[in-house]
DNA sequence: TCCTAAACGCGACTCATTCGCATTTAGAAA
DNA sequence: TTTCTAAATGCGAATGAGTCGCGTTTAGGA
């Protein structure tokens, strides 16, 4: 039945069970994830299949790739509003924020450089308020 | 000779000749480095040695770990002046650059969120002049 | 319903980083 | 200056996130 319309079938990928289970985790997380958490929400999902999933979505742009200091790779999904992270040193939470004048702040950085930015990342670390 | 003042033993830290080789090193870069790229500069540092002591040079507050998307530690000197980085997809050169208002928009957010905040980075990634 | 390129599972592999331990050394104390 | 010891180093083994190869399965177009 190739007629259902999902993000997944749009992107050109095929719409297999493995790929709608992990993209409707991500879809519902408010925080970006990492392989392993995903494979234990679905722990009959091969590790490596979820890596290749992963890689894809990024690479259709579904998902963005996101790196803390910790070098583990984690991905949100594109579609939620725009935003950056705090990320607490002590118990690892991370909470979304938004920047203001974020454009204009990218717009004059990428001009006086004539850098073509196609990403960034914002992240702040330090301590949360629970934990300070 | 213990009276020789260098950062290294100010941070509390023996001043072994592998320190003094790694810290010159990270003081004459224009670009945060990894511990590979330090290791091709001194063959004879092991580079789990290597490892340790950019470990510590962090935990002491002598420089700054940076980690682009690729999820490989970089390290530079705190030093000079607070900066953040533009690199390239392409061909991987890191650009130093400087964000205006920066002090304003960290407060703001900060204060917002409760949040401590201890370091954080700014990268943007996409195409140099070069490479468009 | 058929057919095939695309996906998957599984195990082996890579590569950055870390660990354990025996040996060496900085630098404080005598 | 010599001694002494905790700290540091080198080397090899181990770890752990992520990737690859390949035989089997499956989405979905014909």
């Amino acid at each position: 039945m190739p007629t259902t319309a999902t993000p997944i079938r749009e992107a050109g990928l095929k719409a297999t069970a493995q790929r709608q289970a992990i993209l409707g985790t991500l879809m519902k997380a408010r925080a970006p994830l990492d392989a392993e958490t995903l494979h234990k929400t679905h722990r009959h999902i091969d590790i490596a299949t979820i890596y290749r999933i992963l890689d894809q979505f990024q690479s259709s742009g579904m998902v963005n790739l996101v790196m803390f200091k910790d070098g583990k790779k984690r991905y949100e999904c594109v579609g939620t509003s725009h935003h950056h992270h705090l990320v607490c040193d002590d118990c690892g939470k991370v909470t979304d924020i938004t920047i203001p004048d974020e454009e204009y702040i990218m717009a004059a950085v990428t001009k006086r450089h004539g850098f073509q930015t196609r990403s960034h990342a914002f992240e702040l670390f330090g301590l949360c308020r629970a934990c300070q």
